[in-house]
DNA sequence: ATAGGGTTAG
């Protein structure tokens, strides 16, 4: 706690330090003027993420005169993206008790996503109407973002009922609105559905080129390449044009479902039309061969686009970056990396995940923690993947003090773990058969439930026969108590 | 945040 004070005092140290009032209990952060750099907002979201007392957190909050923006309450809502529970603690404590400060709609947006992933509607329909009375009229991004977690919730009707109902929210349903939806179901390979509800209010709509393009696309993640074919056959029929994107959606399509030579043909079908292949085409097919193991097509693709004079962009060279490592060799990716380097790139974290997967993948976990240590140098750090990374090839590797050294750093950091670094953490805590590891993974269990994140029945079942067999659930049950409370709530819920 | 190209293991 007193190491964040110094920190932010630091960041400001021209600003007077203002002096908490006699009965607080929890220091206060200075004064801030212009307190809307990322890292104040790094430094509050810690201060938030360790406070005990939500009494003393609202003190430091409120009695500073910490210059709340809606662009810091957003950096700090992202922050604290992966503990639900404590970024709506912090989105009401400002709502319910500042005094002059009210949200932005774009911040009510980011706790409505929070509440809804966290599947509480109830939360999401009291945000929507507060920022109705606030008259901070709800978005069509709004609307997007409920029916995105109602989708990922596996209740894509819903999504459906919230798209119909808009204009009852004081907000119109238009051609943007029904391709977002559409592209919201499709996403979520609920292509079948968004078709029949298209042809049902395609007409309505007036659907254009991109909602087409959408439901094309929908079809080729699924790999039903034809379905896609069909679909915009159909569209031609309407007397839509299609455009470059709609080409490369198919090609894209082709690779994925493995058609690698129809693929193939109908990128040499695209040059013969003329039709101005860009970027995307290439970086398209630089990665459908490479992941099919076709290197030396795919590295001739890749020269042929600058003999062409299509730039390559740091996604291309990611395509190209990730398919050496995995169908060549990680040291001819590496020369890749660095040429890249060389001609002024700035690989950004997706380049070094890449490599340092490859690295990993090679069983060369001290390299691959050096370009961790690189992408500190650079703007971005490490994020929730490439810990991931790390610490998935760790425990695999047996090194399981390592992987968990890298969750406590990451854990106290300010890259919170996700529900992917707990299912790789937990996992793991089996392997040995001590029983010190089942009580780690049963501390893990509930820190997880705590933020909000929801174990799979399995992992749930797994930890506690594993605690209750070896007797360590007693010593468990006196792991904080507070979180147990909490925890205990939730699994009712769980088990229904 | 209206559509297309890089991260994911088994």
């Amino acid at each position: 706690m007193f190491s964040l004070l110094s920190k932010l005092s630091s960041l400001h140290s021209k600003t007077p330090l203002h002096l908490p009032k006699p009965f607080t209990t929890t220091p206060i952060p200075p004064s801030q003027t212009t307190m809307n750099t990322p890292a104040a907002a790094s430094t509050l979201a810690n201060l938030i993420l360790t406070s005990t007392n939500p009494q003393s957190l609202t003190q430091s909050l409120l009695c500073s005169s910490i210059n709340w923006t809606p662009l810091l309450v957003d950096n700090i809502l992202k922050h604290l993206w992966n503990h639900g529970p404590k970024a709506l603690q912090f989105f009401h404590l400002l709502l319910h008790n500042h005094p002059t400060y009210t949200h932005s709609a774009s911040s009510f947006n980011h706790a409505i996503d929070i509440a809804a992933r966290l599947r509480n509607y109830a939360a999401v329909f009291t945000l929507l109407h507060r920022m109705r009375s606030l008259r901070l009229q709800p978005t069509p991004k709004t609307f997007a973002i409920i029916a995105e977690r109602y989708v990922a919730a596996g209740k894509p009707d819903k999504a459906l009922k919230i798209f119909l109902s808009m204009h009852e929210h004081g907000c119109f349903q238009d051609l943007h609105s029904f391709n977002t939806i559409l592209d919201v179901l499709c996403k979520a390979r609920r292509v079948e559905k968004a078709w029949k509800f298209f042809k049902v209010l395609r007409g309505r709509f007036k659907a254009d080129v991109i909602s087409y393009n959408i439901i094309a696309n929908g079809w080729c993640l699924i790999k039903k390449t034809n379905k896609a074919l069909e679909t915009l056959k159909e569209m031609v029929e309407k007397g839509l044009t299609p455009t470059l994107t709609t080409y490369n959606i198919l090609l894209k399509g082709y690779f994925r479902a493995g058609q690698i030579e129809n693929g193939w043909k109908f990128f040499l079908e695209m040059k013969k039309r003329k039709c101005e292949i860009d970027v995307v085409t290439y970086t398209t097919v630089v990665h459908g061969l490479g992941v099919m193991g076709e290197i030396k097509r795919a590295q001739k693709v890749f020269d042929e686009m600058v003999e062409e004079g299509v730039l390559p962009s740091v996604a291309t060279y990611n395509a190209l970056i990730q398919v050496l490592c995995k169908k060549d060799s990680v040291e001819n990716a590496i020369s890749v990396f660095e040429e890249m380097l060389s001609k002024g790139y700035v690989p950004n974290s997706t380049t070094y995940n890449v490599v340092i997967r490859g690295l990993c993948h090679k069983e060369q976990m001290e390299r691959a923690m050096e370009y961790m240590d690189r992408m500190r140098d650079d703007e971005c750090g490490p994020n929730v993947q490439t810990y991931n990374i790390m610490i998935r090839y760790f425990l695999y590797a047996g090194e399981i003090e390592k992987g968990l050294e890298l969750f406590e750093k990451m854990n106290s950091g300010d890259c919170l773990p996700n529900l992917d670094t707990y299912n790789i953490l937990i996992s793991a805590m089996f392997v040995r058969k001590k029983s010190n590891d089942l009580l780690v993974a049963g501390k893990l269990l509930i820190e997880m439930v705590d933020r909000g994140f929801m174990p799979r029945r399995l992992t749930f079942n797994r930890v506690l026969d594993g605690l209750l067999l070896t007797g360590s659930f007693a010593s468990l049950m006196q792991f904080k108590d507070k979180p147990i409370l909490n925890f205990s709530w939730r699994m009712i819920i769980f088990l229904n």
